[in-house]
RNA sequence: CGCGGGAUGGAGCAGUUCGGUAGCUCGUCGGGCUCAUAACCCGAAGGUCGAAGGUUCAAAUCCUUCUCCCGCAA
């Protein structure tokens, strides 16, 4: 088929990639550089990498709805037959979605109509979820509301991480959207109204950095899943004696005990008290220093036992 | 020029204020103890102190420039 692409970040790079393989990629749209890091240095969107490697077109328009028009008319005279939409962080405007014959596929990273929005692998980790997947819809002009084409499934680790988690699913991403583009051309594909499903819908905003201090008075499952749905993007952290110390990994630890939230239990392991039991760190990141696994950081910075984090 | 922290044997850190023989906790290697061990004891190797230049009798330490890494903010 011939497709316009259209997604910025590293999730979409992966369905790129995908789409590659199988279809003619006639122009990709991203996000424009921003600025980012360091310095503000102007950054192109990984997707952009990508598409300029292989040669294609790459339009970076502000908005498609407002002065859209000028791009209305390449995507009019490009003549796709698919638009496919991966992270794109724009809304398209019906005049768009109308254009290719196929219609406008999105790839979203949840079982929907669980989790729209711009964060759905990191709420469901945060949330406790047990599993997670894939949806493809035809997209229509709500936000992640479209008719449902195909789900993929799979499990979310106990100390599975947002960024390990992401990684797998932006793979399934790319694998479900050519199954379902094969799908949809065969026309076997019947969609779903999300309407029709009896799973109450629910969204995911953009994370806040507001919400990264861990709470100890929390169960060890609760501090868990936080630690591992804000890793490593904007991850939590705790202070010990003043400094800040963010958390990328940690695990639930066997161990019981009775000292109060936040308190060090366990300085050879770094194990800390939550509510009902004991959350070991593993991998940390001081103020200033790099990221590491606890073991390298206990060596430089030992722990006395009478710690209390928060 | 957005603000700030950092670079010291293989790892993580101290030492820089006030220049004067390179230190700590580990790891590695060798030896010892032990039924045995990731435990304990003894010993050893391993460093152009991020780079270049400057000041000085003498620079990890003071001055200048540069490179790389990281946190905040976006």
């Amino acid at each position: 088929m011939n497709i316009i692409f259209m997604g910025t970040p590293d999730f979409a790079v992966e369905t790129l990639k995908r789409v590659y393989e199988r279809h003619n990629v006639l122009a990709v749209f991203t996000q424009t550089d921003k600025p980012k890091g360091r310095g503000m240095k102007l950054t192109p969107p990984p997707v952009k990498v990508l598409a300029t490697e292989h040669g294609t077109p790459v339009y970076q328009p502000k908005s498609l709805k407002k002065d859209g028009e000028e791009y209305i008319k390449i995507i009019e005279d490009l003549a796709p037959d698919c638009i496919v939409v991966a992270a794109y962080g724009k809304i398209l405007p019906k005049a768009v979605l109308d254009i290719p014959k196929y219609g406008c596929v999105n790839v979203h990273g949840s079982l929907l109509p669980k989790y729209r929005g711009a964060a759905p692998i990191q709420w469901a980790v945060l949330n406790g979820e047990k599993e997670t997947g894939i949806t493809t819809m035809l997209m229509g002009e709500g936000l992640d509301t479209g008719d449902i084409l195909e789900q993929a499934r799979t499990e979310i680790g106990i100390n599975e991480t947002a960024a390990e988690l992401f990684d797998r699913l932006a793979v399934m991403g790319g694998e479900l959207l050519v199954h379902t583009l094969d799908e949809l051309e065969k026309g076997s594909i019947t969609p779903i109204k999300q309407d029709d499903i009896s799973i109450e819908p629910s969204y995911s905003p953009m994370l806040d950095k507001s919400m990264c201090p861990i709470d100890f008075s929390k169960t060890v499952f609760e501090v868990q899943k936080h630690i591992c749905g804000l890793s490593d993007w904007p991850c939590a952290y705790t202070s010990v004696n003043g400094k800040r110390l963010k958390v990328y990994h940690s695990e639930i630890a066997a161990q019981k005990t009775f000292a109060a939230p936040g308190t060090v239990v366990d300085t050879d392991n770094f194990g800390v008290a939550c509510a009902d039991g004991v959350i070991r760190f593993t991998e940390v990141q001081t103020e200033g220093g790099k990221r590491m696994k606890v073991s390298d950081y206990l060596r430089g910075n030992p722990l006395t036992g009478k710690e209390v984090l928060g």
